[in-house]
DNA sequence: CCTAACCA
DNA sequence: TGGTTAGGG
């Protein structure tokens, strides 16, 4: 998912603590996507209620917005809207992925195979329609901000770091920088050791931050040129040239100044490029957004995770004291929110 | 992913 | 107390 260009850009391992008082617009696709795949019991079985419904995505919601808001972090969620026509591929490919993955998991959870299952099980992640909204009633209910994207949610949270209303994007990929995100951070979880699934390997996961500006300079280029070294590897919108990873990439458009030239050189073609680049440059966005955190409605979330999900009250209720605690909870930390 | 419980 | 892991829904 996404693009490639991740090796070419400078990060800074940080503290959660640092993003104290910092706004950071979380691409919600990818967040959600994230939780499908990870919040998963040993045998790769997401999280469900009683119905058969999958609650992992909420339970991800719930948490780890909670932690956020307690390190004194102010999220907010940015959804997709309507996808650009040129992503149809991308989208067709991930369904078909998706498909094989699930016939996948099921034949290697016939076998017995678990490393198997479990890898195809994640894979199989769908986020729905259903979800979406879902999260969206749980985000309302924990009083967290969200915006609606007129297309892509990562060109939309970058107009918003770009104009100010946030600090940085949140999210693990690097399509945002081609929207022109001033400043990403990936890995928004607490901090800590993390046991890698079915082996022995401890790595430290830490929050990490990008600046595009820094990592332009490091490399001498402009944003239009990560744009087309982006194109080069394959975007979301472009599969990429063959044999061509970020390193050649790079090399090729410094050497020949823009992607144009790089593919009269070799003698290729892609569809719609001026199109392609005109829409990272300027993508459709919105200043259609109100950013307000207020108050959880505590019954509300009970009666949507508890009474609907069959979420644990006892669990619910020791997160949104947290909340509470961290968000309006109390006079003293009112001030620094409002 | 995250929490909670368990054990050294 | 902190590392480890089962269980969460």
């Amino acid at each position: 998912m996404g693009t490639d260009i991740g090796d070419l850009l400078l990060k800074d391992a940080i503290e959660l603590a640092g993003l104290s008082n910092k706004v950071v617009a979380i691409d919600a696709y990818n967040t959600l996507y994230q939780f499908l795949s990870i919040i998963r019991q040993r045998d790769g079985t997401p999280l469900k209620d009683s119905s058969g419904q999958i609650t992992s995505h909420l339970s991800g919601i719930l948490y780890r917005l909670t932690n956020l808001i307690e390190a004194g972090v102010k999220p907010i969620f940015v959804f997709d809207g309507k996808p650009p026509d040129f992503k149809s591929d991308t989208l067709a490919k991930r369904h078909e992925v998706r498909e094989s993955a699930t016939a996948k998991w099921e034949d290697a959870k016939a076998q017995g195979l678990e490393e198997e299952a479990y890898k195809y099980a994640q894979a199989s992640s769908k986020v729905t329609r259903e979800m979406i909204d879902d999260s969206v009633s749980l985000l309302e209910l924990m009083g967290i901000p969200y915006v609606k994207a007129p297309s892509e949610g990562e060109a939309q949270a970058s107009y918003m770091v770009q104009k100010g209303d946030a600090d940085y994007i949140g999210s693990q990929d690097y399509d945002s920088f081609l929207f022109g995100a001033p400043r990403v951070v990936r890995n928004l979880t607490i901090t800590g050791k993390r046991k890698l699934p079915k082996k022995n390997i401890y790595v430290d996961v830490k929050p990490e931050v990008l600046s595009l500006e820094d990592s332009l300079g490091e490399l001498g280029i402009t944003r239009q040129q990560l744009i087309d070294i982006a194109m080069c590897v394959g975007t979301d919108y472009n599969t990429g040239l063959e044999k061509i990873g970020p390193k050649r990439a790079l090399k090729l458009v410094r050497e020949h100044g823009d992607i144009k030239a790089v593919l009269e050189e070799l003698g290729k073609d892609i569809e719609d490029l001026d199109a392609k680049r005109d829409f990272f440059m300027n993508p459709p966005v919105t200043d259609d957004y109100e950013l307000k955190w207020i108050k959880p409605d505590r019954a509300g979330v009970i009666d949507l995770l508890c009474k609907k999900h069959d979420f644990s009250e006892d669990r619910v209720n020791k997160a949104l004291d947290r909340l509470e605690a961290n968000m309006g909870g109390s006079q003293s930390t009112l001030d620094q929110w409002f």
